[in-house]
DNA sequence: GGAATTATGGAATGATCATTCCTTAATTGA
DNA sequence: TCAATTAAGGAATGATCATTCCATAATTCC
């Protein structure tokens, strides 16, 4: 046992996460990630082997940010007006950020995933807090006789999660002055849930 | 004048296009599309002046098959069942293709129409045709009484075609096995026509 | 047929790519 | 305090990147 590692890795995945994020897989360089952790190359591939490595660990990062889409759909109330607020937020967030860079692991979905099993698995992994997140509010509603409980809850969640990955597509194109057009969307999805 | 060109543009077209569509923008080098097309260097930057001009070209290429799926709505007959024939068709090509590529024009948003407005409009522009030609099929249906008239047809058909991009992302990552529950969520869809 | 023009395709270019190597510094156990 | 070990970070490497250049061949107009 010798020297302990220096730098803060929740800080580096951090950091490599955005990269990623915003520049896709292939446009990152290495560079880049030693411009963005502030890590020299060396440290950056002692810990993690290669860029591919440091991606998958960035796309675990990312899986918390799933989670606090999560905890947003657990919050009291209507559980119509909390899938409302999810879907609203992302939008609103894709479609009035300077830079649009949607959501990292859609991206990493296109990007990779058919051609990367492995990435395919992470992907899932995350598209399944969120999707699980979804169906738990389900039920919740169908509880509460707020949701039709003529449809089994995981399959009216996963019509809604693909409605949401379906916007994380529209809004990459979209200008802003199509937000109503997209919350029109929302509205006919939250209509088939009733 | 003087020497006509001696390739044939559409078949050049039509090889750049399955590079960029199996590979990605960034994935897909020079070398790669020379391979292609069996062109020289030269003649292919003398013919599109870059990667991006035989990008753009490519991407309008493709429109060509958006045009496709359009003429496959306009068959006769229920258009509920060409809607669901059009979504069936889209989960089928994708899940059991070896190499999934989905679509070039959903691949293309997420990987370049963030950062690049001009592919940001060849994109929508690919969109459209698609969209509009739900929409035109969701009006028959609305004459016809198969479908809600309580509805405007646009913003049907909007929900419509964004139900189609996420299956697109699903897919992307889904295993064959995971059929039925696509299948599921193209149901849901179809019902809230109704 | 001869000048002018342009397509062609491969060689050349310089930048950037991912990755490895190596020297230096820091920490630990003895 | 002294090996032993390992983090650190920048220099070095060789491959590949997009793009340009150039010599050659083909065509057209006069």
């Amino acid at each position: 046992m010798a020297r302990p590692r220096e730098f803060d890795e929740d800080r580096v995945l951090d950091a490599a996460m955005h990269t990623f994020w915003r520049k896709g897989y292939e446009g990152t360089s290495a560079q880049d990630l030693v411009d963005a952790t502030g890590l020299g190359r060396g440290s950056l591939y002692a810990a993690y082997a290669n860029k591919h490595g440091i991606f998958e660990q960035a796309l675990r990062h990312y899986h918390k940010r799933a989670q606090g889409h999560v905890d947003q759909l657990r919050k009291p109330g209507s559980t119509l007006e909390r899938l409302r607020e999810l879907m609203l937020g992302i939008v609103e967030t894709d479609l009035s950020a300077s830079e649009k860079r949607g959501c990292l692991a859609t991206n990493s979905a296109i990007e990779l995933a058919s051609r990367d099993p492995h990435v395919a698995d992470l992907v899932r992994g995350n598209f399944d807090i969120l999707a699980r997140g979804i169906e738990e509010t389900i039920r919740r509603g169908q509880n509460a006789g707020e949701i039709r409980s003529t449809a089994d809850a995981r399959a009216l969640a996963l019509f809604v999660f693909n409605a949401v990955q379906g916007l994380r597509v529209l809004t990459s194109t979209a200008p802003a002055q199509d937000r109503d057009k997209l919350t029109a969307i929302i509205d006919h999805t939250l209509r088939a849930l009733t």
